[in-house]
DNA sequence: TGTACATCAGTGAACGCGCGTTCACTGATGTAC
DNA sequence: TGTACATCAGTGAACGCGCGTTCACTGATGTAC
């Protein structure tokens, strides 16, 4: 069977859909490339004519769900003044929902134990996307005012991975809302953001 | 070969040891049977005289982790008072040793995104130990104090924790210690503490 | 227009290794007599 | 006191399964002539 011109590029493109659902679901060692595959429709060994080996194929995983994830944060922040965004971005990535979803959230929540033992692709994709978000959080803290806000973004970064990730590693549901909710609210009161405030626009 | 009384006893404590290092260092699916027992200066095959399984065997293991946890973080801070406790178990907690030193430190850092895939034995001994630290947090700083020291522990804790474990999953080594001091310096701000205010006694 | 050949994404059997688990066996020492 | 037997922590071969990787092959379609 011959195939379309952009056929072959379709199904890499296919192949690394599923796999970023999946490597946050179920971490870099559970990823079994023929489940991957056959996902896709398609059997295990066919996944050579696109990788070159399961090392590569996650590396370029991460790579890709870091991008997307870029995208659909200047979606969800778009227009909005810098603390609104910030709390936007905070309200939603320190959620249930986000607890709840490791499949389609951030690879640093899903991961982070993982990363000492990948792969030195692996890691660098990793740490790129770390930089990215650092710097996007140090610049809207900048943007509304905030001194330090080269300090204050990998604190509020790394606050705010921890509390999902705890979140989602205890087992207890009411433990994990309790502790959630706890670290929501205090990293949203570092930056002087209360939700009466917002509602009442006193926060630019 | 007829041990003495307490050898069976004795052996079990050293393979649940080594497993205790080889845990936090690798991660639960990365533990070894084989491995374990080798460095324990015994054949695989006798595992199963001591443990029903691994599933069973790393819950236990945990157990005793957090259990030993406990007993070194009280021996640390005994005689402290309160709010040097609190800056104490933060420094040593947030710390370069700590992230360069997985296999003798919190399993709750190095363990954390293994955890929804684990057995329910093991995570119940993950919320056990869970539980036990915010409520000395929770203790340490009611007797500081801290109003809301309900919330303020498990705030705290997440971001502790999220501290050590993106230290450590990122590989650029200045990244990773900056991320570290930036965290640490905004969790010890949130309680008031500050290195200058300790060094001068303003703080009791 | 028709025929032989080249291309190449995808197939599926097979290989090799790691590892949890089982099990028949060992052998030193305690106990029964 | 001496002998036969029981005990049981530990041994090591073997089993079974999962999974990354390789490789000879397939077969539909494009191209050369």
């Amino acid at each position: 069977m011959r195939y379309a011109e952009h056929h072959k590029q379709e199904t890499r493109e296919r192949v690394l859909r599923i796999a970023a659902r999946d490597l946050r679901q179920n971490g870099p060692d559970k990823v079994v490339i023929a489940d991957v595959m056959e996902a896709a429709g398609l059997t295990h060994g066919g996944f050579y004519a696109h990788f070159k080996s399961k090392d590569v194929f996650l590396a370029e995983t991460l790579d890709g769900i870091f991008i997307r994830a870029r995208a659909k944060t200047r979606e969800m922040v778009a227009g909005l003044p810098p603390r609104h965004a910030l709390a936007t971005y905070i309200d939603n990535y320190v959620s249930v929902a986000h607890r709840d979803h490791p499949e389609s959230g951030c690879p640093i929540v899903a991961l982070n134990s993982d990363l000492p033992r990948q792969s030195q692709k692996f890691r660098d994709a990793f740490d790129r996307g770390v930089r990215s978000l650092v710097a996007a959080l140090a610049g809207w803290l900048a943007d509304a005012g905030e001194k330090q806000a080269d300090t204050l973004a990998p604190s509020i970064l790394s606050a705010m991975v921890g509390a999902v990730a705890l979140s989602r590693a205890v087992s207890d549901r009411e433990l994990s809302d309790e502790l959630l909710k706890a670290a929501r609210d205090g990293i949203k009161l570092r930056i002087g953001i209360t939700d009466a405030a917002l509602s009442q626009g006193k926060i630019a």
